[in-house]
DNA sequence: GAATTTTTTGACCAATTGGACAATTTTTCT
DNA sequence: AGAAAAATTGTCCAATTGGTCAAAAAATTC
């Protein structure tokens, strides 16, 4: 039977997948596509390698699996900028959902920014197409916000690539962080809260002067 | 002879060492430490593969050479913050000069981005001394900064921490934000300037309320 | 509970890869 | 020019790695 085609999984599928993808979150992030290996998968995930190798067709098929599962997890927070909202209130609120996620998501942080410093070679396509579409759509909607006076002028784009910036980076280098803050995750990911609030207040308030 | 001992090298030792350094960045920064192959850096940089292994023990060696010698220069800006100059002037400069080396060192910026993201084997040690202590006397000349009510209040490891993220996004991240925006380099960097300036300013201004 | 299907695994294979080495070529030195 | 040293390369090897396959074990179906 193939299982690609197969709509319905049995449970036994459903599981043995679900433990092979996360295994292979541990293991694809910590090590990239490349240095990832089906040896290391299958210790992390407790299967043998040819067990792994009857629910996956391929190695690459793992990374395409995984990755795909989480895309749209990761663009979700965009689509809740809602234009009745407050402007600040909605950017902050943007930013706190993406700063959650490098806390609470370390490992699909790590994984999409390997992926895409390496070429995004099973991304591009998305982010081209899917990704710049939502993204112009928020950026619309902040340009809109502008003309209506509710919100001092700045470029939407450059406004959310420092966004994505400034909070994955406590994921994606939190080794380089964490060697100079000698801080708990808790301590480290309040204060960038409250850091990156001010920047993002200071940054979209009308300023007196 | 040791290669490695002996201080001074031939014009034809520097040279192909020059040549295998440059080649292997190309390589490593595209593929990673593990993804990367001795076979792959010897068609870039035109060598055969025992050759590269005459100038270099070992693939990790020339990893490990590559990225050495590419640390000062990465951290060098910092050193040119002055105390006695005007804290916003020091600032913008130090994220003008990183968002310069973004710009034209993009390969090193993802070199580093990949080494850290993957655990840092390397550098872990010098993340912890020697950036540390680094970092650890600009955030001194910041807090000094706001004592003198030149400043006002901002916690400094993030500031940092953000101007990292934010001016090094643009090499690491390059495919992601060129394929949302259809740009030329010129206009992308000089948009990617003006709106760092702009959050910088505003992060480091003086309120009027 | 026997038959059938699904799942698991040990053994194996071919390709890739890091690296060794002896022989050859080139450069340097006198 | 000739000797010595340095540089280069073709050939080879062992380890790793992605993946195959047939047989065994387990689960499901009747």
């Amino acid at each position: 039977m193939n299982l690609i085609e197969k709509k319905t999984l049995s449970r036994i599928q459903k599981e043995k997948r679900s433990t092979i993808k996360k295994a292979a979150l541990e293991v694809f992030s910590e090590y990239g596509l490349r240095g990832a290996t089906l040896d290391k998968i299958a210790v992390a995930s407790g299967l043998t390698k040819p067990n792994i190798l009857y629910y996956y067709s391929s190695k690459d098929q793992i990374y395409f699996d995984v990755l795909s599962g989480l895309l749209d997890e990761w663009v979700a927070p965009l689509h809740n900028i809602s234009s009745d909202g407050d402007p600040i209130d909605e950017l902050l609120g943007y930013m706190k959902a993406k700063l959650k996620m490098s806390k609470q998501k370390p490992q699909e942080s790590k994984l999409f920014a390997t992926e895409i410093l390496h070429g995004a070679p099973l991304t591009q396509n998305v982010l081209a197409t899917s990704l710049k579409q939502t993204l112009d759509e928020k950026v619309a909607v902040i340009d809109k916000w502008i003309e209506e006076k509710k919100l001092e002028y700045v470029n939407g784009y450059h406004l959310f690539f420092s966004i994505w910036a400034m909070t994955q980076h406590y994921a994606d280098f939190d080794i380089q962080v964490k060697s100079i803050l000698n801080q708990s995750e808790e301590e480290l990911f309040d204060d960038a809260e409250e850091y990156l609030t001010s920047v993002l207040l200071r940054t979209l308030s009308v300023r007196a002067h």
